[in-house]
DNA sequence: TTAAACTTTCAGTAATTATTGAAAGTTTAT
DNA sequence: ATAAACTTTCAATAATTACTGAAAGTTTAA
């Protein structure tokens, strides 16, 4: 396959994943050019290669930015400002699994243990029922962000050797 | 906090959950409502609880059911189908990371192996990076999917025992 | 068969989400 | 201070995605 081909399909592929994870089109394929880009990007850049306006080019920038993937680069005697993408791969992971762990775990956490404790006859089938569920989802979801917590503070070694003792 | 209360901010918090990770909001909130309820549910009674038209309630019911999470219920002498989800939790998310491993994570696979060799100056840096990225995610991609296979043929216990050890 | 009871489909419409582009804002060099 | 070079904002608009409801389709009982 053509180098060319191979880019646009990379970052055709990027986009399609981002959105099917609740992530705008547009800001996976920025982040999809700056992950193989050998050098920082600016906007222009940016904007020529997906053909988008300056206005989306900035927003997505600054939420790949705020999600901790990309940061910003100067360049001595220029003024422009150039871009370029966290390129460890397991590090990248861990950035998004943190933010959205921050953005959408926690405050569901937050409901669930409201939820927990409800008034009205607690021998009533649907109250039971919804306090099993609850309870069952305090559990499962305490245990998931205490895994996630270990993901976020191990190297990617010590994990897959854990992982590889579960297969044995 | 009174039950219709908890109720309506379950089904609330479960759509917005759905609907930030790529899953339809609605969807995400039949799913809620099946998850609570102490019997099987008509979809005239889904229709009525979250106001939404038979065409949408039957449409979103069809898919839950294509994720495996829910199933229908027949009722001897009752020409209705009625409806009922899966209620363990950890089966729950198992069959939801079984399903998007499918549709998403398999694909993706297929993309990325294709990627793996072009043609070109492989001494070039745009093609020496973009190798670079492919093979990396070649490898985490691989390895993720060595581990959700292990995620979804042990059970609970057994994984949360392994995760455990990797805490001390 | 027939028709009542139910489920599914889908064209039209509504709601949501993303994008543009020009104006406003900021920074830097002189 | 000024203006050139750049970045940010946001109201208007476009694109995408979800929903409605009535018509078509299916199943069951008599």
């Amino acid at each position: 396959m053509e180098f060319n081909e191979a880019k646009a399909q990379f970052i055709q592929t990027w986009g399609k994943l981002g959105s099917e994870w609740g992530i705008n089109r547009t800001m996976a394929q920025v982040h999809a050019i700056l992950l193989i880009s050998p050098k920082a990007m600016s906007a222009e850049e940016i904007m020529a290669e997906l053909s988008i306006s300056r206005g989306n080019a900035n927003m997505n920038i600054r939420d790949l930015i705020n999600w901790n993937l990309v940061h910003k680069e100067l360049v001595p005697g220029d003024r422009k400002e150039y871009f370029t993408a966290e390129k460890d791969i397991w590090e990248v992971a861990r950035r998004i699994i943190k933010e959205r762990k921050k953005r959408e775990m926690e405050p569901v956490l937050k409901v669930i243990n409201q939820l927990k404790t409800i008034e009205g006859d607690q021998q009533s089938a649907e109250i039971k029922e919804f306090s099993s569920m609850i309870n069952q989802l305090d559990s499962f979801v305490g245990k998931m962000d205490k895994s996630v917590n270990l993901l976020l503070n191990e190297n990617e070694n010590k994990l897959f050797s854990i992982l590889f003792k579960l297969m044995s």
